[in-house]
DNA sequence: TCAGTAAGTTTGACGAGTCAAACTTTGGGG
DNA sequence: CCCCAAAGTTTGACTCGTCAAACTTACTGA
């Protein structure tokens, strides 16, 4: 039986693992445990065939355990947009109680909340859903300060779960689907300054500008509405 | 911290209490356990303050448990509205999956929960639910086997959560919110004979009629609308 | 009245999940 | 090349929730 911890972990792997090597203190890190207890927990993962753990090395998934922490990754992400959508939750917010719910639902619960909310491929941060099949997109989107002067993009999501971070991502405007314009690419410590939308020019700090990602958009000209999910988004958090 | 299964004893000792004394016995029952594991964590929760249990005496619920209990029963039958109307969940299978979202729910969203669905007073199964204050209405039903010959009432409630059971119930018709005339009382084993709306009669079994709680209606020839729950459950089970 | 049975308790054991603290390995800077 | 801090592991202990099996108490009905 996989309980609510193992599949703690197993998200939290599959996760970290998308930015570089998972190492035990990492994993302590993320799931607010002692090294000694990931070492332990990790270990007997490994028994069970849901993670590779060699000694002194780097954790990854084994196919069987990457299965399972993209469908609580699934469960999670829809778990969100339910929340935004129907419940009427901020996109602030939702991450916490989704944390919690991504445990307690049933594989019929789940498909009849997907097809509700029309089978999303977004969760509301911009974070791809895995399919019923275990597939997951790879995002090719970049963070802000990698973006040269004079680019323009569209934000495709913002990373990092804090409340703290995303209001005050929201509150310039920087959501998942809006439009920016790059006047002064990131330099040293500086940040970077941009046009979201239609908003008067701001610099954004380094350590947002590294958590937001956007694709560039090629016709910057051709005048684009804001996706459906943008929209909404911008009414509730009250951006003009 | 009140764990999920804290929850379930005291959701458990709390339900049993209606029904006479609560022995570890019967919580085992209930619960799917062993005495010997009931002896002790019951024990558990008197040292916490959460139950009385005087040795080899009636279990019961102190203020506090009492209160915890009522907290998680609101949210149990809450969510079994919500499946019901929202998900699209048959009224027969809402239990089990209430009984694993019931511990996994913020104050926060079932507040808006209880909103979305208008503050309902009953659940699917017509059993009552607790106040946010912790307040559960006591029902002055009675089961259809006490009923007299020619006595005409209203179903209120059908007791016991097992899908067999309550398929059953609804395939002739015993659903929250039916109109039914005692053609002839419960008398002996032989169950009662009832007509069940506008359908030709039927004979129930005692250990159903036992189960299905009813109150009589006052004023019989003066046609009444069915309640909107009732109504709603009839489509959904396919009752003309 | 008292024997048999149902109800309740105790005991000893276990797995899961966790911590603190001591210990070992690894890898990069001097 | 070597040292040492960071990363990882081990050890010993603890709580929670559970079981099986032996034991004790209470009640019922003959
Ligand atoms: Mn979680
Ligand atoms: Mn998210
Ligand atoms: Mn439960
Ligand atoms: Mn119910």
């Amino acid at each position: 039986m996989v309980t609510e911890t193992v599949e703690n972990y197993l998200k939290a792997v599959e996760t970290l693992s998308r930015q570089g090597e998972v190492g035990v203190a990492r994993l302590a890190q993320e799931l607010r445990l002692t090294k000694g207890t990931v070492t332990s927990m990790v270990q007997r993962l490994a028994r069970r065939g849901l993670l590779r753990a060699p000694r002194y090395g780097s954790v990854s998934l084994t196919p069987l355990g990457r299965r399972k922490a993209l469908d609580v990754l699934r469960r999670h992400r829809i778990i969100e947009c339910f929340l935004v959508r129907y419940i009427g939750l901020d996109w602030t917010e939702v991450h916490v109680e989704a944390e919690r719910l991504e445990h307690a639902l049933s594989p019929r619960v789940l498909n009849r909340l997907d097809a509700l909310l029309g089978h999303p491929s977004r969760d509301p941060h911009g974070d791809p859903i895995p399919t019923a099949r275990g597939h997951l997109r790879v995002a090719k989107d970049v963070p802000l300060d990698r973006l040269a002067t004079g680019a323009r993009a569209r934000i495709e999501r913002v990373m990092h779960q804090s409340p703290r971070f995303l209001r005050t991502a929201a509150s310039c405007g920087l959501l998942p689907g809006a439009a920016v314009v790059v006047m002064q690419s990131a330099s040293g410590a500086s940040g970077v300054q941009l046009r979201i939308g239609r908003r008067a020019p701001v610099r954004v700090g380094r350590s947002i500008a590294q958590r937001v990602m956007a694709v560039e958009v090629e016709q910057p000209r051709l005048r684009r509405r804001a996706s459906r999910a943008a929209r909404a988004t911008d009414r509730k958090v009250g951006v003009a």
